[in-house]
RNA sequence: UGGGAUGUAGCCAAGCGGUAAGGCACGGGACUUUGACUCCCGCAUUCGCAGGUUCAAAUCCUGCCAUCCCAGCCA
């Protein structure tokens, strides 16, 4: 699984290289947008950084799971360094020890290479600069940039003024900077509880931007930090925190989403004033954002805590592992967030592109194969009782070079119950009695009847065959629109098969009043305990899955199949134009 | 008169003064040993609204409207 999982990033073509670049999607789109355009002028002649190569960075805080609104943010920092031709590294920003955990770490990193990007030896934390932004900090209390405040948390919030009304400033806003470097360097020491002094930039009380009215930089924590252990006591804010991680890493673009467009001006504010290596510029974009789901990390942790769903890798959640074990490839979700574009305008894609780009990359490459989801015994009453045969079928129709497997074919068969109808509506062109199909790849029959139990539920359905269509090959002149999956009844083997559907009712369950637990579909899962596939399956582990014709795409459930007990989960329906009458 | 942003089709999205790309969805047709795939055709006389500038405006100007983000010692 891990090998099929490497072999699959390994083929993946934009690999992160850092060396050739890239105009195009690797489906051939074309790539522009206006980061991108921005971006080139920076880098430009008579730009500010003039000559230098794009470097970027993704910097998740390791508190949760990527899903997918993550992987347009990955795509597009990954994505920029590919097409320019530049770096991108992985960065975890941690800069709170109480929410943060080592245990994401493993699993961003997991989801990152799965996408099939990679950050080569630039894998860094925010906390691996603290003694340099340590060291910053001490820079702005030198330039009386910053100080040590006393307000309480209430009374910075009570000072801080409203949306409409500036704030006021705090007492201590112009203690001698001797005393606030004296005062920082003994919180540092550890001398004094959490929330007894924070460290404030000094810049405007007044300012209609809030980030701007004397932003705390630093806070009193006594907390363990999962890389630095008990080093430190105090821990600075992201405000602070970032460009410094940005400037030591050399890092040229800071790209991120949309809310982060008021902290641009605090952003420049410590780029400008503090003595960092490089100057690196923030732009930001709109999230991506998804309809039928919920995205925030809030709500996906409810869901998994109330165990309304089996965990984060429930295939209903949008999360990038929920993704892979539902199915999805990576090649798909990175199309998905190429084609969708980068613009500013906050959106809401519709559920069908993302399943769209699946299928589109599936069709091309998954082994074909026959399940039966619904079964009815289906008997060739003019078929010999000990006669069996065999069709040799390729696993991807019309190229042989991919592969073939055989089909057994004997009296007793499986059909998916909806193929026959009694009585059946106009344009349906399955079995009812007198009708002609074809099993594919076999022969084409007549149905003759059926066979019902005392509550007149259909159980067995009557056909005989045409000898003379071996392999499915209609008579001269015949047409036969059904073509129908089978199964051998003999060397079928029986397997749980799950149907996902959409997790909620409602396109935009992150907006509605209602409590989300109103929301949600309850057939967001349909187990089928009784289905069938080929015996092939058994071994076989495509790590595409498989079409199953007529159905979907199809694909092992890697956590719940065991030896002796097969489980697939539907990654994707197929289209269906059929429409009943 | 708090600040910042955004409005192009049902959903994304190009467009950057020269007369509305593309994709998804949807509808119709052809083909078909998957009602799949593929291939055709259709789908904004109009760009949030109203004025103005111009030979010419989605693009420039003015005003208005709508929506989103910001008042963590979170990121």
């Amino acid at each position: 699984m891990k090998e099929k999982r490497e072999q699959e990033t390994k083929r993946l073509p934009g690999v992160v290289t850092g060396i050739t670049p890239r105009e195009e999607t690797f489906t051939g789109n074309k790539i522009s947008h206006f980061i991108l355009d921005a971006i080139r002028q920076d880098l430009g002649p008579g730009g500010p950084m003039e000559g230098r190569k794009v470097h970027t960075r993704f910097p998740p805080e390791p508190n949760g799971f990527l899903h997918i609104g993550h992987a347009k943010a990955i795509v597009i920092d990954f994505g920029t360094a590919e097409i320019l031709g530049g770096l991108c590294n992985l960065r975890m920003d941690d800069t709170n020890p109480v929410k943060e955990d080592e245990a994401y770490v493993r699993a961003i990193k997991e989801d990152i290479h799965w996408l099939g990007y990679d950050w080569e030896d630039r894998f860094y934390h925010a906390s691996d600069f603290f003694e340099e932004m340590y060291f910053f900090a001490e820079e702005l209390i030198e330039k009386e940039l910053a100080f040590v405040c006393e307000q309480t948390p209430e009374e910075v919030r009570e000072s801080r003024g409203t949306l409409t009304k500036p704030g006021t400033e705090s007492p201590w806003r112009y203690r001698p900077k001797e005393e606030s470097l004296d005062i920082f360097r003994r919180m540092r020491a550890g001398e004094f509880p959490d929330g007894r002094y924070t460290l404030r930039a000094r810049i405007d009380m007044a300012s209609g931007n809030i980030n701007l009215r004397d932003p705390v930089i630093y806070r009193i924590q006594h907390e363990s930090h999962h890389q630095t252990g008990d080093d430190w006591c105090i821990y600075p804010m992201y405000d602070f925190a970032h460009p410094i991680e940005d400037a030591m890493e050399g890092v040229t673009h800071s790209l991120c989403s949309l809310e982060f467009e008021d902290h641009r001006p605090l952003f420049d504010w410590m780029v400008a004033n503090l003595s960092l290596p490089t100057k690196p510029k923030q732009y930001e974009f709109a999230r991506l954002d998804i309809n039928y789901t919920v995205m925030s990390k809030r709500k996906l942790r409810a869901l998994v805590e109330e165990g309304l769903v089996d965990g984060w890798d429930d295939p209903r959640l949008p999360t990038l592992s929920a993704l892979r074990r539902r199915g999805y490839t990576p090649r798909a979700i990175r199309d998905f967030c190429e084609r969708n574009g980068v613009s500013k305008v906050p959106s809401m894609v519709d559920i069908k592109f993302l399943e769209h780009c699946l299928r589109e990359d599936l069709n091309l490459r998954a082994p074909r194969a026959m399940a039966v989801l619904d079964p009815v015994k289906l008997t060739i009453t003019n078929y010999p009782e000990d006669q069996t045969e065999t069709f040799t079928v390729d696993n991807l129709p019309g190229q042989p070079e991919a592969g073939r497997h055989t089909l057994s074919f004997s009296r007793h068969l499986l059909i998916e119950r909806d193929d026959f109808m009694e009585d059946p509506p106009g344009r349906y062109y399955r079995l009812f009695p007198g009708n002609q199909v074809r099993l594919r790849a076999a022969y084409i029959i007549r149905c003759t009847g059926c066979v019902k139990d005392e509550e007149g539920r259909v159980i067995e359905v009557l056909a005989e065959y045409d000898p003379e269509t071996r392999g499915g090959t209609a008579r001269e002149g015949e047409k036969i629109r059904g073509t129908l999956h089978w199964l051998d009844q003999a060397t079928a083997v029986q397997a749980e098969v799950r149907l996902y559907n959409n997790l909620f009712t409602v396109e935009a369950p992150d907006d509605d009043e209602r409590d989300y637990h109103e929301l949600l579909n309850p057939d967001s899962r349909i187990t089928l305990e009784n289905a069938w596939v080929e015996p092939w399956l058994q071994e076989d582990r495509s790590h595409l899955g498989y079409q199953f014709m007529r159905l979907g795409y199809f694909i092992h459930d890697h956590k719940d199949t065991t030896p002796d007990r097969l489980v697939f989960n539907r990654s994707v329906k197929l289209r269906d134009s059929y429409r009943p009458e």
